[in-house]
DNA sequence: GACCGAACATAACCTATGTTATGTCGCAGT
DNA sequence: ACTGCGACATAACATAGGTTATGTTCGGTC
């Protein structure tokens, strides 16, 4: 297997053919190590380049005027992170890494090159904009019309799957290495109230609390008290391909 | 002016060329009309098309187990609906109209088409992705960390400033057509806070409240509740079209 | 091995917002 | 004209979750 963040991100959805494979090797560069807590971009800054994440946890957040903060994503391995700065020549929000990192930058406005020489990339790109929509919009009804115990339960789920599905060097996707500020910040409620709900779960045995994070104990469990449903994940890979002509990647989705 | 829907909205970005016209007309349906509270597609239906919004205003949400709802975006004209259903076979939201509407449809699975033929529509396609996005996340942020004065403010501020950039057949930008049920739906609020926080803003002379919707009428004042940046609904087209090396539109964005 | 700062824990108290209930108004249909 | 319904208004009351405060634990560092 190659070497290349993007190419094995998308290797994972989809057969490459060569050109496509060579394209992609030759706009990447090379990964980049962040260590925990370092902060990537700020808003403002100019945003040329997006990233992929080759190991470790990375977040995007806003800062509020009264000092609180707003995080808008995690990031796991796999993910693309920064696409949603295509359409602005500014970031418009900070990058910070949530565990030591390694990340591969790739030139943002290349991408308008692989667009157009690439039609299976090109869908593909859309296809995981497409997903980051729906995750977006289904944190959003976590944050309109959940309680807190729902929110915490969801959002644990909503990344435990996300890390099953990109199945890269992660061993354990029942742990993650969140903080509770962390996400107290991801789900809009404070930290003292993380903290309840969390160990209100814990004493449920749903989860348990390491000083290296949150695991999950109990997914049939949690999944009872959110109520939650993966499909908003589970982007529709075959129907692209078979629309495209493309054929579908060897390995398991 | 051209009678498309989707060849309008895309002069209103750029300057097409005679081949970008004709592969949208070829696809782009003849427009439908809808009547006000129309469902036009529900959860689990196959998601065949999209659609471009000539006249009215649409809302797409989910239906909770609680019976209550959330809002997840609302459509004016000149937005394209549906775009973040390309990645699955289903809907995974309602579209509902919020007026009477003019929507032209679009065969999904011929975006791909579009995409391999033109590379400044695909490049157009990407951008509104990812303004989408970004939209996507401001209401994030004002769920999680906006009180409803603010919550309020800020929504009434964007709606009026996306009316504003649509540009269209809108005649007062200031007027919303938008009930309080709605609005509280939209913001994950209870209907009885937001026409608490409406009259509040009312008292100010902020707003004011008709039978047919909502008005502003102080957009600073406003401003000032909000703290609203319009920052992330102003896509850098320019930018986007000098990488690409295609001519700007000739009308103001 | 003393010091420091994160992260976590817990308690007491407070408030923004939700809930329930009831009433008015205007308008569409019969 | 009567009825019914949907949108809006308002008051009384309930509560989930915020705030402030204080303490503990623990890993790093000089």
């Amino acid at each position: 297997m190659t070497d290349s963040c993007i190419i094995r991100h998308f290797e994972h959805y989809a057969e490459l053919g060569q050109d496509d494979r060579e394209l992609l090797d030759s706009l990447e560069k090379t990964p980049k190590d962040f260590s925990k807590g370092q902060l990537i971009w700020q808003q403002g800054m100019e945003s040329d380049h997006f990233y992929t994440v080759r190991s470790g946890w990375a977040c995007s957040f806003r800062n509020m005027e009264d000092g609180s903060r707003q995080v808008q994503d995690l990031y796991v391995p796999g993910d693309i992170v920064g696409l949603r700065e295509f359409a602005f020549r500014r970031r418009v929000s900070n990058l910070l890494t949530v565990t030591n990192t390694t990340l591969c930058p790739f030139p943002k406005n290349r991408l308008t090159d692989v667009f157009s020489t690439s039609r299976l990339l090109c869908n593909l790109f859309f296809l995981i904009a497409a997903r980051d929509q729906a995750i977006l919009v289904e944190r959003l009804i976590n944050l309109g019309r959940r309680t807190a115990r729902e929110k915490v339960a969801h959002f644990l789920l909503e990344m435990a799957h996300r890390l099953d599905k990109a199945c890269m060097d992660v061993h354990d996707c029942n742990h993650l290495p969140l903080t509770q500020v962390l996400l107290a910040d991801a789900l809009g409620m404070s930290t003292v109230h993380a903290n309840r709900t969390l160990n209100e779960l814990k004493q449920e045995s749903l989860t348990a609390l390491g000083p290296d994070g949150i695991t999950l104990l109990d997914r049939d469990g949690l999944k009872d008290v959110a109520g939650f449903d993966p499909e908003y994940l589970d982007a529709d890979v075959e129907g692209l391909l078979k629309n495209i002509g493309a054929p579908a990647s060897s390995q398991p989705a």
